[in-house]
DNA sequence: GTCTATATAAAGATAGAC
DNA sequence: GTCTATCTTTATATAGAC
């Protein structure tokens, strides 16, 4: 377990990580962030000397690494079946800020310095993309589904689901879980009659 | 048909358009717009005399109604049947820009006047969703598809195709496309074997 | 480790000449 | 209708006191 490195820069990393993954790169302000972690912006850069843009790219590769860390175990504590492991992942997924790729990659990582973003590009890769291919590899091989392009319906099953932090807010966070079932049981099963 | 107000004003709204839709609200400068409609910026306020803000409303509203023709367009010239309406539909949304609902919901509509920010949102439910569920409503009455919630799997066909615009260029424009007729085909049939 | 004060640069916007 | 010049505000960032 690593230690924090001190409980206010904690506090300006969760921060900026919630305030970046919901609203993208430009639209966050430093100051947004340091009003949110309680202190003054310029405190800020006494925990990241590298400011705004060092920030971001620290803080969206720990929020990669955590996805990568929450879908595993999503998917190892989830019964031993594709659609409860499915529905892991997007519970898993809901209970996050949503995880925007297109304004990611078209937006957000164009205005950091490229080998950073290339780096992000790659681990939002493996940390998300794959761990949802796998299951439905497994499945696979287990010969209850199968499709010549695994990854294409990984990345749609992750964007359908993303999609769902776009509706407007139902009663509860359950709804929203009930929608990703829904989804779940349609990619398996499809809607034809 | 509507006479365009000038030629250059129109300049200032494709440029505008094509950015703010690519890159977000907060992520586009007026100085950005101006040079890629390559006049100067002040020129800008010549044209939209409210700013920034004024000209992201116009450019979006009018991207969203050029989608709703877009979709009905494609629909209508379409076969008669399920799948080659939602292909129709996925190769006039691979035409255009990415239209990242996720940011629109979570970035660029906080960011603007809030009753312009309903109308987008409305707006962006008629002109884009529901074309996708009435093509889906159809086809469950024709008996062939069938499901309880119709909205939510138009959803994810929409999220699923935009999704696309995050993944990294294929050699040409034809292999997104492609992509897309596999995911509408798992949307119909299901990965089940 | 946090603040005040300040520097610097960029963005949105306006006035007015041409 | 477009430009130059300018204004104002905001954002990122630094210096230095406490």
């Amino acid at each position: 377990m690593v230690e924090p490195k001190s409980q206010s820069r904690e506090r300006v990393l969760q921060a900026a990580e919630s305030l970046f993954m919901k609203r993208g790169y430009e639209a966050v302000t430093v100051k947004d962030i340091a009003k949110a972690a309680g202190i003054h912006h310029a405190s800020i850069y006494h925990h990241i000397p590298g400011g705004k843009a060092d920030l971001f790219v620290e803080v969206t590769t720990r929020h990669l690494y955590q996805h990568q860390k929450g879908m595993r175990d999503a998917i190892v504590n989830a019964e031993d079946d594709l659609h409860s492991q499915l529905l892991a992942v997007a519970t898993w997924l809901l209970s996050q800020p949503p995880l925007d790729f297109i304004r990611l990659t078209n937006s957000d990582l164009p205005s950091i310095d490229e080998k950073a973003a290339d780096e992000i590009n790659n681990l939002a890769y493996e940390a998300v993309l794959v761990p949802i291919a796998d299951v439905l590899e497994q499945a696979c091989l287990k010969g209850v589904v199968d499709h010549p392009n695994l990854g294409n319906v990984a990345g749609a099953i992750l964007s359908s689901i993303q999609g769902l932090h776009a509706v407007p807010e139902p009663d509860v966070l359950n709804t929203r879980i009930y929608m990703a079932e829904q989804l779940i049981a349609v990619f398996i099963r499809g809607i034809a009659k």
